[in-house]
DNA sequence: CTGCCAACATACCGACCAGTATGTACGTTA
DNA sequence: TAACGTACATACTGGTCGGTATGTTGGCAG
């Protein structure tokens, strides 16, 4: 108890003398500029001026940048693709309506279309470079596919998708799909392409329902 | 006349002294290693040393890297597409046929898996930064889709290809299909998802077909 | 034989890169 | 209050980058 207290006291402390925010900060600004120009061609001196953080602050926290990439994907990449992609099928709504949600709410804003997907940004750059990037990318593409092949399952003994879908499958082509339409808006820096191709995903998922399963629309 | 001969003569010697290659081994090398790495991290020492051609060389015949990652796009990666994903949709055989064929073709070798899709590979790298790459790409992108949507239309003209298929969507949807798994893929370094995808693109496909015109399986 | 130019080859440059060595302010501990 | 460790800040390093300036070679015109 006594160890106790003493414990929380020195995390208060810290917290207070860090402002809580540097190694976040860090984290944040390294997500942008990869982001933005790739890990490979991410600048430290640039990532340090956005965080507005100094070099020996950053290799306080994180002994390379290597460990600083595979930390974004970790802290930062990981929960944005739970939160989009994870919780929301797990809402308990229909499985096909949950989908559907999923994939409308996929940002459109021409900044988010020209900037790409980031997982899929950075598993094109580092999957065939750097085995601690690919396996934790490898991760979170599994965990995804997962959350959607469940939802179908759950649909399927529901009776509300059709028993001939193969979850699995289906739920590699959807993010085949939601990939692959990313790329061309992306590659065409147009929001038209990734609209286009919501519409389609939409279509085929709703290609999914069992029959006598149909609602709205 | 005379001048003809002098010219030709001109041109004989300078492909003898050339040995009429050091600008297509620049080509080749560069592509290589942009494909390996991307054009940003692609080193222009490391190209010069798979080429085995100097600095100088080099820049006598570009006149600058940009200048030679835009050549690679147009006298390398255009061509390829061309090969893979025009000129055998002009073959006349069955639009879909011709279609399924141009899929079961791609490359699946585990090196091919890895590496990804050259144009989508560099695309995705630098259209978001470099209007000349992207105008260049797009270009190619263009071409690839209008080959499709072309193929599809003359199907719909001989009752092949079902009439309610909107053939620019489709063709659309295609491209994105493809390039989806090719990233999958590409992301697992894995030819399974290469080739299961390969296996959902056909079955597509052949849904696309008219009733009463199906042809083997 | 001579001057000339295409087609390179070599040596070098400043900028930038990831990473390090060292200094320091400040809250905690004894 | 003195020693100490955490959480940085500053200044620097060797190496690599794209790009350039200058040298060299060899065929050919005059």
């Amino acid at each position: 108890m006594l160890a106790a207290r003493k414990s929380s006291e020195r995390i208060a402390t810290k917290l207070l003398r860090d402002s809580g925010r540097t190694r976040e900060r860090l984290l944040q600004a390294a997500s942008r500029e990869i982001y933005r120009s790739g890990f490979q061609s991410a600048s430290l001196d640039t990532i340090l001026a956005i965080a507005k953080v100094t070099k020996g602050a950053l290799y306080y926290h994180f002994k390379s940048k290597e460990e600083l990439g595979y930390t974004v994907v970790e802290e930062v990449i990981a929960p944005n693709v739970r939160g989009k992609w994870v919780r929301p099928l797990q809402s308990g709504k229909d499985p096909i309506d949950a989908l559907i949600g999923a994939v409308q709410r996929i940002p459109v804003r021409p900044v988010d279309v020209r900037g790409g997907c980031q997982l899929n940004n950075l598993s094109q750059e580092m999957s065939p470079l750097d085995a601690g990037f690919r396996k934790r990318l490898a991760i979170i593409f599994d965990a995804w596919r997962e959350a959607v092949a469940s939802v179908l399952r759950e649909g399927q003994t529901h009776g509300s998708v059709r028993r001939d879908v193969e979850p699995a499958e289906a739920a590699g082509l959807l993010i085949a799909m939601v990939e692959g339409y990313g790329s061309l808006a992306k590659n065409a820096q147009d929001p038209k392409v990734m609209k286009a191709g919501i519409r389609n995903i939409v279509d085929w998922l709703r290609s999914l329902r069992a029959p006598g399963n149909r609602r709205r629309g």
